[in-house]
DNA sequence: GGGAACTATATGCCGAGGCATCTAGATTAG
DNA sequence: CTAATCTAGATGCCTCGGCATATAGTTCCC
């Protein structure tokens, strides 16, 4: 079913259906197995995951990381902050915007998640990723996506 | 931003990263120029050139190809409907299910869509592609996706 | 041929994101 | 300084998808 690139001109209609079902497809796999062994989803994970790495960010910088509104990141915020496992501090230099953090619970929890993560995607993805061409893809992935941040495309408005 | 894989081992969460990051932004900006140009979305377009190449599918074909739910699938048909581009016929040889096809005006407004589609798709992923290891990085991606949809991979419940 | 078990999909409820709006706080012009 | 403007993000409304359930039709088995 997957479009195959014949020649060296690229399908981009094809490219971009293989894209978006491998992506699907993925994020369900990693959905079921982080809700089971952790009680969280992924796009969560990636919260937390994010915060870890980037310590006080604010919400608007995981708006703009991950390419979704500022609203649906204010109450994605709310729920882990439900769960205890973000706090929002008072932004000393600016008193409009909180800066983020992990709890300890959050940590613990990101740390076992990301095993749970890294262990299920090398599941996953094991065969196709492993060839000689791997590296290379994921370089141009890479590219690709830097290419897209640098120009701004596809953020959303709110 | 983007991850840089070093060396000839693959980082598979920073893959996974570039690859929701790419699929998201690419979405978000098809969907824009998708809307303004047509009044439809890129969930909608996606249906309609299924339809276009797979006449007479039902909804559990549809469903399997996106790995979306039944459930999402029928409502999406539905709205499809509504607009009158997409016909329920009865099947003849199980009349628990239905035939989809596009209508007259469902199949002309999914030809002008796939001109706006293509010639977005290669605005933005223009520079990216058209390197070098393009092509093989499409066809990592494809047999990617072949492997996901043999092992039935990330089909969800409903 | 008449249930029992299975299957296709339609439907209802819920959680999540987009977008518009609102408010408090920050910045700028004069 | 103070008014006008701008910005961060919280909130409400709407749409959409997941999941559970309901219903109608099909298949199996005797």
């Amino acid at each position: 079913m997957a479009s195959t690139s014949s020649g060296d001109r690229v399908d981009l209609p094809g490219f971009f259906a293989d894209l978006v079902r491998c992506e699907t497809r993925l994020y369900n796999a990693l959905n079921d197995r982080l809700r089971e062994r952790h009680g969280i989803v992924t796009s969560q994970f990636e919260f937390l995951r994010f915060l870890r790495d980037h310590p006080g960010s604010r919400v608007a910088d995981l708006a703009a990381e991950f390419a979704i509104g500022i609203g649906a990141t204010s109450k994605g915020i709310d729920r882990l902050e439900k769960q205890a496992w973000v706090m929002r501090q008072p932004n000393p230099s600016d008193r409009r915007s909180s800066l983020l953090d992990l709890t300890d619970d959050g940590l613990q929890l990101v740390e076992a998640a990301a095993a749970t993560f890294t262990e299920t995607l090398a599941e996953l993805t094991a065969g196709a990723l492993a060839g000689p061409s791997g590296p290379a893809a994921v370089q141009l992935l890479s590219e690709l996506r830097s290419a897209l941040e640098r120009d701004q495309i596809g953020m959303p408005t709110g």
